[in-house]
DNA sequence: AAAGAGGTAGACAGATCTGTCTAGTCGCAA
DNA sequence: TTGCGACTAGACAGATCTGTCTACCTCTTT
């Protein structure tokens, strides 16, 4: 297999479309995925349409890849956020609203792209809930683990506990556009946090 | 004014004007706003496209219409259930997510019709988040008022953690369809309460 | 030089969207 | 009986939607 790591004949993803995926990306969470057409995608991405169609077969797989690069981007920057400098494992618990409230500041803060999705779609479809699904599995994996490391009784239930004031948080920021729900989330999880070991 | 009370001309709401309003609440809230046409919702509700125009000028209008409806009806449910039977203010905030579990487990639960209408929106858009805002205040205000009478040191903080853990009980029913998410919900409620007079 | 991969511009088909309009039906009240 | 208000059925206009197709361009590799 050496010559495959020699000469690899793919650069890394065309340029096209990475360019496709970040304009959806930005079109379909500030409009919404179904008042934002193909034609407004390629416009923005500066590409073909048929480009549009070589790469992902048709919109819905766009929205696809959509959430996935959306996915993936998000919890590699929070996940990250999670686990920079200091502190034990409740130190790190207690990032997580910060976190959230950095980006509930950002102007191009649109709610969750995964949860908007879903709630525009047939709510009988199971595409999209798995993907979703995914993604939150990972973020509340990361979650548990902290947890267990912080000595938790039910590391598992506490995750999802803070996944609820999670979501909570996001829906209401939203809504609200007021940053202040990070903070709110985050005293309502120190109620959580009340029988930790403060110093794990 | 004698006149009037003996012969009102308008006998209640026009029945098609309703049928629309129902008709389109079905279809929005499960397929999603911008995935029903006006003419699957006049086929729906069994009236002519004309009526619906004449009703409410406009679909956006008709979007409206439904969310105050909605939002109306699910309000005198949802209070009617916390005031409900025995019990000082605690064991009524208790009855909130018990409450949820048993909407979230209908099979017609699609989530929250606001939180996704806003989701699937222009998030600069103002009239429907005014709308929403004004249907959240009004269930918080309930229960900010029951947390006051049951003693709260901040009812009008705890009210609004408390309306974190239900919208998020709502996003993860709704992405899960596991209406177990309100029995999650109710107990990290229980850390909040921590503090209370349980007898209140 | 030739060929192929990847991209562009844009016409096109066929469906569907919102909203308007005409013509007619039905029941009720003066 | 006559007129009016509410409603129906459905054609229609004009825009927009997804997806396909042709023709052309521009590199890179052989």
């Amino acid at each position: 297999m050496d010559a495959v790591a020699v000469s690899l004949p793919m650069t890394g993803e065309p340029p096209a479309r990475e360019r496709l995926i970040a304009a959806a990306s930005r079109l379909f969470c500030r409009y919404g995925i179904n008042a934002v057409g193909v034609d407004t995608v390629v416009a923005e991405a500066g590409t073909a349409k048929a480009t549009l169609y070589k790469a992902f077969g048709s919109k819905e797989k766009l929205v696809e890849a959509v959430l996935e690069r959306e996915g993936r981007q998000w919890r590699d920057w929070f996940l990250a956020g999670l686990d920079a400098g200091e502190g034990g494992a409740v130190v790190r618990l207690r990032r997580i609203f910060p976190l959230l409230g950095e980006w509930f500041a950002q102007d191009r803060f649109y709610g969750c792209p995964f949860i908007n999705a879903i709630g525009e779609h047939d709510k009988a479809e199971d595409r999209l809930r798995a993907i979703t699904i995914a993604h939150k599995k990972a973020v509340l994996g990361r979650i548990a683990s902290l947890a267990l490391e912080a000595g938790a009784p039910d590391p598992n239930r506490l995750a999802h506990q803070l996944g609820l004031l999670i979501d909570g948080a996001i829906v209401v920021a939203m809504i609200s556009r007021d940053p202040g729900a990070a903070r709110l989330a985050a005293e309502a999880a120190d109620s959580l946090f009340a029988g930790l070991d403060q110093g794990q």
